[in-house]
DNA sequence: CAAGACAAAATTGCATGCAGTCTTGACGGT
DNA sequence: ACCGTCAAGACTGCATGCAATTTTGTCTTG
């Protein structure tokens, strides 16, 4: 049996992987062939990921012009955030109804492995933090609403890459534990309402820094337009 | 200023038509060099929009055996519908908070070309009964929340083309109507159950004949096993 | 010296060719 | 007549080449 996994499958992968995880920040321009000659590949598996990843919204494709990582808009922040509480009001509804014990042990391993990536500060850390919303989706054994939460999710962290502070944890994981506890002890709406202090504290983390709120450099020059500084 | 759109993006949005307008049923196949002869293109134009259509759940790619227009199963039916349920509950709640003139304009004007498109069996009438719910998800003024109810209508109609009768009217029209009706009063209970009640319609719609009920040939011909007929 | 025209470089959109994989139908052994 | 083997056909995955478009740097001209 051979990979059953294409070329562009694993680009795909590698640069999402690279995206969630910071290490290809928002705006940088992602040439066809130099993406084909960093994987060893050529440019037509580095498009088909690139269109892929367009299709998740993680890059902007602009005709002729090339592709790059996403840079969401302050007004599409606030309004994927809004999206994301609703999404995941839904999952804690749905987990809530019944938790089975294997869940639970999903979850708590899940951020047991946080937890060790933090404390090896590891970039890993950025996108398990997200990936432990997906988790909870996974459980509610919706495939539809987990591929839902897992592209707003994506987003959410390309958000935190674009405004928040550098290097901040995305997710307090005491939060994500006081969760699980709700979660256990089929609390409705105490889960509903630590899940939505959780989305809120984590969107601001991101107003918390506006260093690259302005979306293009017009508008960032135009802080600098007289010759004297300040 | 030229076309500022590309080849692929012609293909796809055509693929796509098709595919929501029932011209192409799920499960027909789609080879790349059959789409790229019909259209005049090469294959690579044709599978780029076949990526894209896969990332929107119409079409299923799998590696070295081909494209088809997707056939959702029994069991992501029921979880579409819950999902759309969800999301749309989301619309009509927004909606409900301020309600613009211009707004309900909008609504009664594509109802008005609705019913112009069922008077004249156009099977554009399938389509833009789906696309009354994406004016209604615009309307909110959230592009994420416009995206996703758009993903989740389409599959939608993808359901329905599997597994509803042919030739039966996707969305009641009257259903609709009185959907207006409820939002320019601002009744919030009164939209939202008028929804609810309109979705459950649409699903018992595809539910009521379930001739293509059966995932793959095997299971279909589960029933043909005896040689003897009944 | 500033501003517009223009040419060269960079990069994408697309077509085509080749190799590899899967399917299907035929062939030979039992 | 049946079953396994295999070879031909169909189709995809991928690389490469070419034309078109955008961008950038240069040059001429007022």
């Amino acid at each position: 049996m051979s990979t059953n996994t294409t070329r562009s499958d694993a680009i795909y992968a590698s640069l999402r992987r690279a995206i969630l995880e910071q290490a290809l920040k928002p705006g940088v321009k992602l040439p066809e062939d130099s993406i084909g000659d960093t994987f060893g590949v050529s440019r037509t598996s580095a498009r088909n990921a690139l269109v892929r990843l367009a299709g998740d919204g993680l890059v902007e494709m602009r005709p002729n012009r090339g592709a790059a990582v996403a840079m969401p808009s302050f007004e599409e922040a606030e309004d994927i955030f809004s999206l994301r509480r609703c999404l995941e009001r839904e999952v804690i509804e749905r987990l809530c109804k019944r938790m089975s014990k294997d869940a639970i042990d999903a979850l708590e391993s899940h951020v047991k492995e946080e937890e060790r990536a933090v404390r090896a500060s590891s970039p890993r850390s950025i996108r398990l933090a997200g990936e432990f919303h997906i988790l909870l989706a996974e459980l509610t054994g919706s495939a539809e609403l987990t591929g839902f939460v897992g592209r707003i999710v994506s987003r959410s962290s390309l958000i935190l890459a674009r405004f928040g502070r550098p290097h901040s944890a995305e997710c307090g994981i005491d939060e994500h534990r006081s969760l699980i506890a709700a979660l256990k002890a089929q609390d409705r709406t105490r889960a509903v309402s630590i899940m939505d202090a959780h989305l809120h504290a984590v969107e601001d983390r991101a107003n918390s820094d506006d260093s690259g709120r302005e979306p293009d450099v017009g508008a960032i020059l135009s802080r600098y337009l007289s010759p004297t500084d300040q």
